[in-house]
DNA sequence: AACTCTGTGTAACTTTGGTTACGGATTTTC
DNA sequence: GAAAATCCGTAACCAAAGTTACACAGAGTT
């Protein structure tokens, strides 16, 4: 665990924070799909992605969903960060986008943390700062850009995250994340088949170019 | 200053943090329509508001804007917040809802302040928690709702912040609040009119019965 | 092979909301 | 008080995307 935690967050902590995180921290290891937190779900420790990534999805009670962001290494969950300060609920769901590793800290040291030192005070604030952008830059997207064009986006967002041109996921899957209907995607993918952007096949979409 | 201060933030803030702020802040007092950030503008200094309401908006290079959320007394622009790290832009626009007062802190003392008090960071963490909040609440309305929900959500807010049943302003600067057009929200008003919810005046609505 | 399940392609239709256009009302300006 | 500007109501039309329905293909099961 040492150290992955060195190789993340080396550049960014202290050695005595790192030798901290090493002591009370416990090392976490997902397979893609599965889910690390979900909707109203109380928060006992926070995580520090070492590899891999993490989709960030918003439920209303309807049963009607939408992908907010992915987190990649490097990343915490900001969400967490503010349950130091009052006993609040989750507000969002958190699954495995791919196979991940995370190192869980108890939030009991968030508070101690903040206080005693200042690359960790500098590592909350920039997540926060991180996550408030990928929020405006989801509100962006529904509020400004068409379906195609989110669409677009997505699979370019996924691809990034997967690190390949080649995207495993259905139809149904990506209108759940994008919030619309799998008629909708399957029609907007099959114009940008036929315009040579990408390749389709079960279960897959290839990347060919998207500019 | 000092009273005004202390009205709004005394519950808040430690008497030695109140002293320091009283020291260098300045007193602000604005009018409605005036604008306090523009997009890509340098943040400077951090506001506290203490009386009146700010209304947060994100625009995108095609002139399109939409309504984030609204500020009220004892909140603070969660956005400035983060340029103590990083000599960001602003990536919102402020505009001042109603007539406003606040106090301004120049952002070296952000620093400082955070490891210095503890209510302050306190403060500060709540902040980012509201204002995230407040986003998530934005993404709800503009991904999962209807332009005739999103209307009367909008209709409640802005009573509220102002603290009147009657509000002052035309169809089209809803629209821009809204992105939506003119001709929606005038379409969408009458039809509320009609429902007895709400009454409709040149330059003027009156919120009836909004349950 | 027959059957089932899941994923995809496509057509037809509906709804929501955006656009254009124009007329009337009220306010402001000169 | 005439002219100009602003605001609102309404109709007609259009485009994007959501819905329903069904056919078919491939993968897995028996």
């Amino acid at each position: 665990m040492i150290q992955e935690l060195k190789e993340s967050y080396g550049h960014l902590f202290e050695q005595a924070l790192l030798d901290e995180i090493g002591r009370v921290g416990t090392f976490k290891e997902v397979s893609e799909g599965f889910q690390l937190m979900d909707i109203g779900q109380y928060i006992k420790s926070m995580p520090l992605l070492v590899s891999g990534a993490i989709k960030i999805l918003r439920d209303d009670d309807e049963g009607d969903e939408l992908l907010l962001y992915f987190l990649e290494r490097g990343d915490t969950c900001a969400m967490t960060l503010t349950c130091c300060l009052g006993e609040t609920k989750s507000e969002i769901r958190a699954i495995a986008e791919t196979d991940a590793k995370l190192i869980m800290v108890p939030i009991q040291k968030m508070e101690e943390w903040t206080s005693k030192y200042k690359s960790w005070r500098d590592f909350v604030f920039k997540s926060y700062h991180g996550r408030m952008m990928e929020m405006l830059d989801t509100i962006d997207s529904i509020a400004f850009m068409k379906m195609d064009e989110r669409l677009v986006k997505y699979l370019r967002d996924k691809a990034k995250v997967s690190g390949s041109k080649t995207i495993h996921t259905t139809h149904q899957d990506m209108a759940y994340d994008l919030h619309t209907s799998r008629v909708v995607v399957s029609r907007l993918l099959k114009t940008l088949e036929n315009q040579g952007k990408v390749k389709l096949g079960r279960n897959m979409i290839e990347i060919l170019d998207l500019e």
